[in-house]
DNA sequence: CTTACAATAGCTAAAACAGGCTATTGTAAT
DNA sequence: ATTACAATAGCCTGTTTTAGCTATTGTAAG
C-alpha cells in the first residue's frame, strides 16, 4: 500500500487528487494540507511514501516544504506539481531534492503512473520540464572549444597554481628553478591573455581549462 | 508527417521499430542504418525530424552520431536508446545534445508517445534515467553549507579579485586606499584559510562563494 | 554608560611576483 | 645542412603583495 500526502492550496484540487488516489487499490491518501506550515509534525505521525507537492503555496512554499521533508523523512519521495515550467522553480526544486516534476495539466493516469515510477526509484517528469533540465544541464557543462594551446608543462603548472601553490612552491615540486617556473607562467599569461596568477586561476576555472 | 530515421546495429530491432512506426498514420521511417558512418550523407537527402539512436554501435557510436547530426541538422531531434542507465553515457549524450533518453525496454506505445513529445519540444525520458540526471544535477550544484562569514565588504572585494583586479585596481574602484584593501584581503585570507590572492580566487570559485 | 567585538581604515618592511631579457633543445620544413 | 619555430630553461629588476602592527567607528550586551 502506497501512502500518499497532498499539499495544495486549492481545496478543489486536493479533493480531486484524493478521489483519484482512492480509485487505485494500491494507494491511500494519508493526509492533505493547504500549505507547508508544520509539515514535519503533520507527516510524522504517519510518514507517507510519496508526497504530491504544489510549488506555489502561501506561507511556506513547496520548495521549502521539500527541504523540510527531505531533511526529516529522507525516504519519502516528492513529486512537484506546478502550472508552468519555470527554470528557476525547476532548478530550485531539484536542488531541494525533489524526485519528480509534473505539470498540473498532466492527465490523471500519468500522475498515477508517476507515483509508481518514484516508488520504483525513477523520477517522473513531464517531457517539457525534462527538456528544461537538459538545457540547464547542457548550459552548465558547456565548454567553449577555445584553444589556448597550453603545453603539457604549462597545464601542469596551471593546475598547481589553481591548487594554490606559489612560484616558489612549484619549483621544487617540478624540480626546476623558480626562474623557469616564472617563465612558464609568463607564457601562460600570454596564452590566456591575463596578467597575474589570480587572473590565470580565475580564467582556468571559469573556462574549465582545469577542474 | 513526422519523418524518422533509425540507428541500431541489430537488424531485428530496426525491423521492429520500422514496423511500429509504420503503424502510426502520422509517422514514416525515412531510413535505417546499422551505425553512424556517413551519417551526414545518409540523412542529408531526406532530413528526418526525429532520430532514434542506439548508443552502443560499432565504429562510430551513438554519442558521436548525435554530435554530427546536431552539428549538421540542428532541428532534428534525437532520442537516445540504450539497454542500461549508465551515468557516463547519459552525461555524454546530454552534452552531445540529445533530446530524449529512453531505455530499450520501454514499451512501444511509450516510444511513440516520446516521439510526439520531442516534436512538441519536450524531452521524453524513462523515469529511471531522469532520476540519474536529477542526481547528477544535484551533485554538480551542491554547495557545502560552509560558513565563511565574509562581511559584505569582504565579499565585494573577493568578487573583484575573482574578476582579476589587483589590490591597486580595487582601491579606486571602491574609493578607498590600497592599505584598506590590503587589510580586507588579509581578513579574507584568515576566513578562507588561504595565503594569497590566487588561493582565495581558487577557493572562492571552487566552493562557490562567488560565481 | 561601560564593555566587548566586529568591520573598517591606515602604515611599513620583507617577501613574492611580472615582465623584459638571453640561451638551449627538439622537431619539422626547406 | 640550414632555417624556422615552439617548448623549455634561466637571470634580473622594479613593482606589487603579504603580514605584522595600530586606530577608528558602529553596534549589541551587560
Amino acid at each position: 500500500m502506497i501512502k500518499i500526502a497532498i499539499f495544495d492550496d486549492h481545496q478543489h484540487r486536493r479533493e480531486a487528487l484524493k478521489l483519484l488516489i482512492g480509485l487505485e487499490k494500491e494507494m491511500q491518501c494519508v493526509g492533505d494540507y493547504e500549505n507547508c506550515e508544520n509539515v514535519v509534525e503533520h507527516l510524522s505521525t504517519n510518514v507517507p511514501d510519496v508526497v504530491l507537492m504544489d510549488i506555489d503555496m502561501p506561507k511556506v512554499n513547496g520548495i521549502n516544504g521539500v527541504k523540510l521533508i527531505k531533511k526529516n523523512f529522507p525516504h519519502t519521495c516528492i513529486i512537484m506539481q506546478t502550472v508552468f515550467e519555470d527554470d528557476e522553480k525547476i532548478f530550485n526544486s531539484i536542488l531541494a531534492g525533489a524526485d519528480g516534476y509534473m505539470l498540473k495539466k498532466t492527465p490523471p493516469e500519468k500522475l498515477i503512473e508517476g507515483i509508481y515510477d518514484v516508488m520504483n526509484g525513477g523520477a517522473p517528469m513531464t517531457a517539457t520540464v525534462a527538456k528544461r533540465v537538459l538545457e540547464l544541464f547542457q548550459k552548465q557543462n558547456f565548454q567553449p572549444e577555445e584553444k589556448f594551446d597550453l603545453s603539457e608543462r604549462e597545464l601542469e603548472i596551471l593546475r598547481l597554481l589553481v591548487k594554490g601553490l606559489s612560484h616558489k612552491m612549484i619549483a621544487p615540486e617540478l624540480k626546476i628553478s623558480v626562474y623557469t617556473v616564472n617563465n612558464h607562467i609568463k607564457n601562460i599569461y600570454q596564452k590566456l591573455h591575463v596578467h597575474s596568477v589570480s587572473e590565470a586561476v580565475s580564467t582556468a576555472l571559469q573556462k574549465r581549462i582545469v577542474k
